[in-house]
DNA sequence: TCTCATTCTTGACTGCCATCAATTTCTTTT
DNA sequence: AAAAGAAATTGATGGCAGTCAAGAATGAGA
């Protein structure tokens, strides 16, 4: 743990992670204060360790700076990749209401900063902030519905399919022909449930096909999304 | 649509599904009254749509009587079976926070009897109760933790596991050695991303390895739980 | 800019599981 | 209880994708 912890004092220049989460930023300046008091800033290298599966659970971690990725460890060593979380996003949600033991592993894949809250001082918050706790309703039944439809591409779709679609809503996401994509073969194939051969072959059939074009390994160009999705 | 619609006037011997349902159950009576003036109570036969992909959403649906099970479709037709939901359950939670469209199905798989409570309804409920509110957070983290364990299953897992693993969940809910299927091969070949011969191949795989029994099709003796797991 | 480690791609082969088809077993109906 | 229909099993075959291995491309760091 050479990870740096301080309370955030971050009132001035610098922006406070709460004003940029979905479940929060909605909050009038005064209320927002309240929550900052409860925040805790860490600062992370790249690959560094955030929780790892068996830790105890009491914390939310809401990314502020960086990227981090979740994923899971089957007893094989192979991995799920359950998520990249960006600036805005956050994770640990569960412990907060149930479970206190993590099933899933977090590290960061850049330079980032994290913003914590105890699970004590968040029910607090959602105690005096009702309205807060709506917001992490719409959000996690947004999650819910987002991992029933992973679940249900994996039951169903082959691994072609799960790229494409894949592929579709990182275009939908970042609203451009070019896209980027946020991580490396590995950690792709980890969340396809494939391998990075599989990939590779797959986008390589993608872009003789007509429908993308590859750029550089993380520089995609969709040249035919509805020929992706068909 | 010819089930049978009629407010839900069972404040007397009948008991009402606001009293068997995790997220109501801790109320006061007082409290459930309240609630109770919000639900419909409406009667399915076997095999009755409940509600389907399209459709507008804005209904909580409690199941009190029967099973019900809700499932997506692929555009190639394949079905992934999402749950089998029974007494005490709910689902149509998605749209009360965010979308407003279905996107799966859901049937029963009896006669059965679903309560229901509409959206605004509901809203007014988490409002007067936020108690309430924290209830529906914990059973969603629940719902959320299993989905993407399920999701890990489908990446990391081959299908005899993820039907070993199944029975041990199955083993677990049930707590005797002797569990019940709560569903065909069909089903459950449309829950664990398989098919039903495959199914049936390895459930004999795992008869002849000594791990488990067949009595009848839905009737299985688990007989090394850990054996099974390994 | 050059170098080196890492990541990515391509090839050959294998095996798991889907598909199609034919019985057999179970369940439901009359 | 018998018969019809539905569900489950078993067999044969083929294809998708995983594994192992070698070579090419990328990009991070000096």
């Amino acid at each position: 743990m050479s990870s740096n912890d301080h309370l955030c004092g971050c009132h001035g220049s610098m922006q406070s992670c709460v004003s940029i989460v979905p479940i929060f930023n909605h909050l009038q300046p005064p209320q927002m204060e309240t929550i900052m008091k409860a925040v805790r800033t860490r600062t992370f290298k790249k690959g560094e360790s955030i929780y790892r599966a068996g830790d105890f659970s009491d914390t939310l971690y809401i990314v502020h700076k960086g990227k981090i990725k979740t994923y899971r460890l089957a007893e094989s060593g192979k991995e799920y990749l359950v998520s990249v979380l960006h600036p805005g996003d956050f994770s640990g949600e569960y412990a907060l209401f149930s479970e206190s033991i993590h099933e899933s592993y977090a590290e960061t894949l850049e330079p980032s900063e994290i913003c914590t809250i105890q699970r004590k001082d968040l029910q607090g918050i959602l105690e005096k902030y009702p309205e807060v706790a709506l917001k992490i309703l719409g959000e996690f039944s947004r999650k819910l519905e987002q991992s029933e439809k992973q679940t249900a591409y994996f039951a169903t779709e082959r691994v072609e399919s799960r790229i494409a679609l894949y592929l579709a809503d990182l275009q939908r996401q970042q609203g451009e022909r070019l896209v980027k994509l946020p991580m490396s073969r590995k950690d792709l194939a980890a969340h396809l449930g494939t391998t990075p051969e599989t990939v590779s072959r797959k986008l390589a059939d993608l872009e003789s096909g007509g429908y993308i074009r590859q750029h550089s390994p993380k520089k995609l160009e969709i040249l035919d999304l509805d020929g992706l999705l068909a």
